[in-house]
DNA sequence: CTCATATAGTTCAGGCAATGAACTAATACT
DNA sequence: AGTATTAGTTCATTGCCTGAACTATATGAG
């Protein structure tokens, strides 16, 4: 009887293991490392071999071959103080990606160089609620289109994409599954054809994740572990654990917005029982403020809000610091399941951030006592284009680990 | 000027990636393919090249270094219908490793073969309430001084250990921070003392997060997701996600007992408000149920809340499904926290799953409408020991995933 | 009983990648 | 101008995997 093999190389099997393996991993591990020195500083050959404990022999070999997929490019001279001058290296500008954004009010895309610089950025203004996806996407990729033609004629090539999208997201389908404010449910996303024939093609992430992401990248420290709160229509979330975006098993861990908040609240768009979102969603403070929220933009009933808040109004100031409180009755709990007891506050929260404190500080006190301290409680550094350079970050950064995906 | 290279090799940045290092992965691939076959199948070469990808010539070589270091041995021939018979390869079950426990009634130490057969076990019942650390290392070093001879005199040697405690720990100090019902806070554990000389010394595990691991090796498939939920004096938790233990940055992840779920109930041990512990843990329950806890032992207690519901008194009922449901609210948070959806039930919640399920499914259903499928609310497979041998597959499991560390 | 066939496992030349030492290149200090 | 110092390259060596050839050991047919 022959024994069946149990999965050969399967799923969860490691993979075989050869020789070519180191190679691929010095490749990151260099490339890493000239991305890692402070942007403007243009680290040598033997700068790298010191960072990476590489031998200078390697690096020159590994470097070469990253000039030759054009990853890097050397620039300047860079004196030392005495002896020969090192070649400065660093991530090659003329080679980009694209951030795209799908949101209720706009779509944009933005060309972001390997470096981090922003290139190009576009942002196209387009009623989407409730708007059929095809057509989304269309008008999308025609914006990818153009601006992905305005980088060439500066001489830049874009390598691959990254969409960020206010919904629930399986990246490895490319599948929304939900998106209760585009009213989208289910949708199968032809990303390749935002981009036709790039190397990378495109990754799909939610909005809070890519906003998270983008608020790594802010943080020059290695082995950041917070949690992103992201108050839009609804409450995202995005988990960083030691600079890595945490997902979960299915991709989309970090939900805060959906954590049971008051037992006896009321219904909530997931289909829930007092989840979060029914009280410090967007909508749900401008009703508990007074604010109908169908009166005007978005965007307008939010400025009521502040004038109202500035004002004192109490109805206004209770809604808002009642939706801190809830809130921090979720990163109490959040830190408990995940041990993470830092949290940055995103979207309208960092714009309430100065009326939600007191409360939210109270509430982690009084739930989570000794797990956040007052200074772990932060507002985003990212603005408004965060997710658009979260995704693009995000793709760059597996780029540099995995730098072999250009070669052939 | 000499620019500062950014930490050489330090905390987060990859190591130097040498051709060696292929070597060692490749050990690993070749002995985790021999360990995950089933027990009794003893595979040839030529079937693990098959598994791993690796050809004949380089498994050969891999093995003959396993075998030298003692990890696996040869045992019979494998007819393989046709041709040569292959010579059959399993997991030394000369060489083990020691599972040991310290709770609040007993202490106890079992050593366990590489291939995972249970070769001793010693249970000692010792009232740990309120004791001291040290005099309780000191008898659990004695029972593993014991246990281990009596291996030795088997001709089984014991290659290191593992120590489950019902308490948040710190693995990497060998730190527990906090153990409520023994009474510890930050203690400092002299871990090598319990077994002195060994090859990979004593890791340090929190109980539910060992009994989560032993409930994974329970299951065959690869790739489980699930959390594991420990009901005991206090509520622990054990996440696992694709057959890795989750433990969060700080390694203390899965404290499901101290989620919010009743915001204006009562205090809870660890100093917060409303926890699960404070409505679903034994002490809780025994309450509610109307039974002292201190008349007698908590095992006696238990048996009568079981006669109580046996006999449908409804005080016991009513406090049981209370317990039930606010479980349920608990797991509908972290099912959106960290994305999983599949719970397995332990502890006492093993032991009342007639009476919890109900109200845990609708809570579920109620909180997380489509999260938690019926089936997905299963009961441990694991018994009384699971803490204990969980610790013990642990440390075999790391054995295997870096068998080098046994070759000097 | 013998030979063809099939499978297991070993041996060996070849190739790739990192290493370390020796070497060349380019600068500053004296 | 000469020496010290640092950057980067060249090259022989080593380690490991691969693939092909080879040996070892079984089954089954004639």
């Amino acid at each position: 009887m022959v024994m069946p093999a149990p999965a050969a190389a399967g799923p969860g099997g490691a993979a075989p293991g050869s020789v070519g393996d180191v190679r691929r991993s010095n490749l990151a591990l260099v490339l890493g490392a000239i991305a890692e020195f402070p942007p403007g500083i243009h680290p040598s050959r033997a700068q790298v071999a010191g960072a990476t404990g590489l031998t200078k022999a390697s690096v020159s070999s590994l470097v070469l071959d990253l000039l030759d997929a054009g990853v890097i490019r050397e620039i300047g001279l860079n004196p030392q103080g005495r002896g020969r001058p090192g070649v400065g290296l660093e991530l090659s500008p003329s080679r980009s990606v694209m951030g795209m954004e799908i949101n209720v009010d706009y779509i944009s895309a933005a060309v972001v160089g390997l470096s981090g610089t922003v290139l190009l950025r576009q942002v196209e203004e387009r009623d989407n609620r409730n708007s059929m996806d095809k057509p989304v996407l269309a008008a999308l990729a025609a914006l990818a289109a153009e601006v992905r033609s305005a980088a060439r004629d500066q001489g830049v090539e874009v390598l691959g994409g990254g969409l960020a999208v206010p919904g629930l997201v399986d990246p490895a389908r490319a599948r929304v599954l939900t998106a209760p404010n585009l009213g989208w449910v289910d949708v199968d996303l032809d990303l390749d054809a935002l981009l036709p024939g790039t190397a990378l093609g495109v990754a799909l992430f939610n909005e809070a994740n890519a906003a998270a992401l983008a608020e790594l990248r802010h943080r020059a420290d290695r082995g950041s572990t917070f949690l992103f709160v992201s108050g839009e229509v609804g409450v995202g979330g995005g988990i960083v654990i030691g600079s890595e975006l945490f997902t979960g098993p299915g991709g989309h861990a970090g939900e805060v917005g959906h954590i049971v908040v008051d037992p006896d609240g009321g219904h909530c768009s997931c289909g829930g029982t007092g989840c979060l979102e029914t009280v410090a969603g967007q909508d749900a403070i401008f009703i508990a403020a007074g604010l109908a929220p169908d009166v005007g933009s978005r965007s307008a009933t939010m400025s009521a809000l502040l004038q109202a808040l500035e004002s004192r109004v109490p109805q206004a100031v209770t809604a808002v610091e009642r939706a801190g409180y809830f809130l921090g009755m979720a990163l109490a709990s959040t830190a408990r399941v995940v041990d993470i007891d830092s949290v940055v506050l995103g979207g309208h929260f960092a714009v309430l951030e100065p009326w939600l404190r007191a409360p939210l500080l109270e509430s982690l006190h009084k739930y989570a006592p000794g797990k956040y301290a007052s200074e772990q409680v932060t507002v985003s550094a990212v603005g408004e284009f965060g997710a658009l350079l979260g995704a693009a970050g995000s793709v760059i950064r597996s780029l540099v680990e995995a730098p072999h995906r250009l070669q052939p």
